[in-house]
DNA sequence: CTGAAAGCGCTTACAG
DNA sequence: CTGAAAGCGCTTACAG
């Protein structure tokens, strides 16, 4: 520790010398490989990093190895609550492999999409992750960039590149079903207009399953403001739906605060369910019924498909778990 | 475009080649120096980089010129809204100086905040932010990186940095202020115990000058979850104060909800003001009147900080502004 | 204005 | 098991 806060750095071969040894054997030592070596030799190595206070130079190493170690993460806004819950598990679950997160916001006005991905492949990323939706050519883009690749979110048309993803439509129909139980006939559907996105089938699904005709269909943004906009329609429509199966909890939460400030009361005269599984959703009123999606499993399968490329990766799917809270008119106790 | 998507990459070499210089020149034209380059030459250049299908390599750039264009960001926890918000903005004005960011979350559990310092450094970062709290030791760590670095928030303690902060007293005392003007004699704090947290003390000051004197206090984590530990604690609190000033909107949001649990309404039975300005503030009921922080600005701020570093740098502050919204017993309109 | 060349700090095939 | 050396792809002082 003798030397931690000096300015000038100490390089590998500092510690050769100060171990008397190659700075081949240091790089064995320090990356256990390619070459064994005697454990005498070795703890000489580790003794001198640890008084030298070396830290091997990042950029040196993914120069040599044409790989630094990093994950490049590209979302659309870290700030939607579920994408930051996804970064932060993410970051966890990187960093147990060594690998720090480059995370890249797609909604940046200033670069496409296919622009931002070069500039990760640029910075020689061992890894990339991706939760946007891809056009055609940035698809061909990503393929083109031969590095592990993990789609995370079912963004359909990204069949060619390995995904983790979680069953929309079987999330949305659990969710939906539900609010046929409670006895709710006219059930409306606010979400995605995109053709992958399968929540909006799930919910025709669980409706023409119980003989129920589709209920309003609103197409919008998924941010607080989206939803909000989504909740004046639904307030001003006639009939108004007797429930609404929102496709985020953010658009969710919109939607309540647009439905309160227009007298329109949940569950009683509109019930609610969504999706995610957001911490928030816990702490709005009513706390929503949401579909949960499995973050921890989803991080964890994605962080391992980078890990172990396998020549045929396919899709790795897993099903969210309904949540009942009281916006569906349920009345469960706290969690 | 011709070779966009080829498997082994083009480099600096193949571009000189093509255009018949030597890689120096390329280097220049690229960089915009260090040396000048005829306008011919130099479309040449740009040419050859467009036919090729030319990027830099990062980790070789990095190594060479011992910084990499990345800043390191270290938050607590990159999902508490306001910090999600903060690194959204940062990497949109990063972006634009042509820096990604690496983001680090302090709160996990493998390992320490030193440890990460150091492991951004090894990185080559071209400049550090942290908008965490640091122990001396790591602020000694931090200096001795000699990096361009940018302390967001008010840390106290951190004078040797440079700091982009906003004026904790002084927003607080806004937000307390105007919930006296309410006629609300029995304020509560609910807030961070850190001594560096000025809002404890721009609480307690607006109340002296009020001659009021100081209601409950609650020192609690800045989450949804301290938030309702708190709510908590307010709801069963005899008397119970009228009035409570939260030290962030999250911290809010989960007192609301434990409020609400108890049929204790708000602003009815107790008002409430809080801080941060984040966008959900709005879209909660009731929404938050609250201590807008100005997040593009402290950005801007932080930034250009790392971009110029100056020998003196001090202390850049800025003020929040007071939003007015239903929490506190106004009743304003929707922004 | 342009180029040949050293150097950044690693990794790893190759030789011993 | 260990080492000398080439190479990764840039930048930049130095020379012309």
């Amino acid at each position: 520790m003798i030397d931690e806060h000096r300015s000038r750095s100490v390089t590998r071969a500092d510690v050769a010398r100060y171990a008397g040894v190659s700075t081949a054997v240091v790089s064995y030592v320090l990356n256990n490989g390619p070459k064994p070596v005697a454990v005498l030799t070795k703890e000489r190595v580790l003794d001198a990093v640890r008084v030298l206070g070396y830290r091997p130079n990042a950029a040196a190493r993914a120069l040599s190895k044409g790989s630094a170690d990093m994950f490049g993460l590209v979302v659309h806004d870290n700030r939607s609550p579920f994408f930051a819950e996804l970064c932060h598990t993410l970051d966890q679950r990187g960093t147990q492999a060594g690998r720090s997160l480059l995370i890249v916001n797609s909604d940046r006005t200033q670069a496409d999409t296919a622009e931002q991905l070069r500039d990760l492949a640029s910075r020689q990323i061992s890894g990339l992750i991706i939760s946007v939706a891809l056009t055609a050519s940035e698809q061909a883009l990503v393929e083109s960039l031969r590095l592990p690749t993990v789609v995370i979110g079912p963004f359909g048309e990204t069949d060619a590149l390995p995904a983790v993803s979680v069953d929309l439509a079987a999330g949305t129909r659990a969710a939906v079903e539900h609010l046929i139980e409670h006895g709710y006939q006219d059930i409306a559907f606010v979400g995605s207009a995109a053709r992958y996105d399968a929540r909006e089938r799930g919910w025709a699904d669980a409706l023409s399953a119980a003989q129920l005709k589709r209920g309003l269909l609103i197409h919008t943004s998924f941010t607080y403001e989206g939803g909000y906009a989504a909740g004046v329609r639904l307030a001003e429509a006639s009939p108004r739906p007797r429930a609404v199966f929102a496709a985020s909890d953010q658009i969710a939460i919109g939607m309540l605060a647009a439905l309160r400030e227009r007298g329109v009361r949940v569950p009683e005269d509109i019930a609610v369910a969504s999706f995610d599984g957001i911490t928030a959703a816990d702490y709005v009123w009513p706390r929503l019924t949401t579909a949960v999606q499995p973050l921890d499993q989803i991080a964890d399968a994605a962080i391992s498909v980078l890990l172990n490329p396998t020549p045929d990766p396919g899709l790795r799917e897993f099903v969210p778990e309904l949540r009942v809270r009281e916006s569906c008119g349920c009345t469960p106790g706290r969690d």
